[in-house]
DNA sequence: AAGTTATTTAGACATTTATCTAAATACTTA
DNA sequence: TAAGTATTTAGATAAATGTCTAAATAACTT
């Protein structure tokens, strides 16, 4: 869960993953989105990757990035036994 | 919602939640269940207050500290408009 | 009032983080 | 195979973060 505290502590993760949640995008599609180099957001994919909040899958010379729910599941179960 | 994930980034900040969650506890209550300094504890406790983590009310020479689940409910509904 | 206890504030330091530009890698197409 | 496109990697830098010790503040006790 470390990863995916941290991977959520950074406001434009938070939009990259709101922005998948509409559609799967590219990482080149994802970067026009920003204000921000391109390499910026290649490194911010890759926190969201390694917080297994984000799938990738090579297409040709694209790489097409995916929101993963499943950990999503992990961090509602968090909440849910602090909550009580 | 910054300063909540921001916040929740910490694994001591989240132990303190979970303790928090069993009982409302003095500042050096809280100090006595981490091998770290009194300061440290404090700053942390400080981040969770920032957030509305948790409320604060003094006692004589004592500050008790509660878990306030409030905040909390807003991340519900972070991660549910995330999950559609 | 003086001493003791509880907690925070201040200041320092090492580590981590977000960002950038330049370069490298991987794939596609002419 | 050479040129172009998509993405990542490398390396640098400034800012933020977590931790500590020492000192300050506030309240209780004798």
């Amino acid at each position: 869960m470390n990863k995916v505290f941290k991977a959520l502590n950074d406001e434009t993760r938070r939009s990259i993953l709101h922005l998948l949640r509409e559609k799967s995008m590219n990482a080149g599609q994802i970067a026009e989105q920003f204000d921000m180099s391109k390499p910026s957001i290649s490194h911010h994919l890759d926190l969201l990757y390694q917080a297994e909040l984000v799938t990738k899958a090579k297409k040709g010379q694209f790489i097409h990035y995916s929101i993963n729910t499943t950990v999503l599941e992990d961090l509602f179960e968090w909440l849910i036994t602090l909550k009580k």
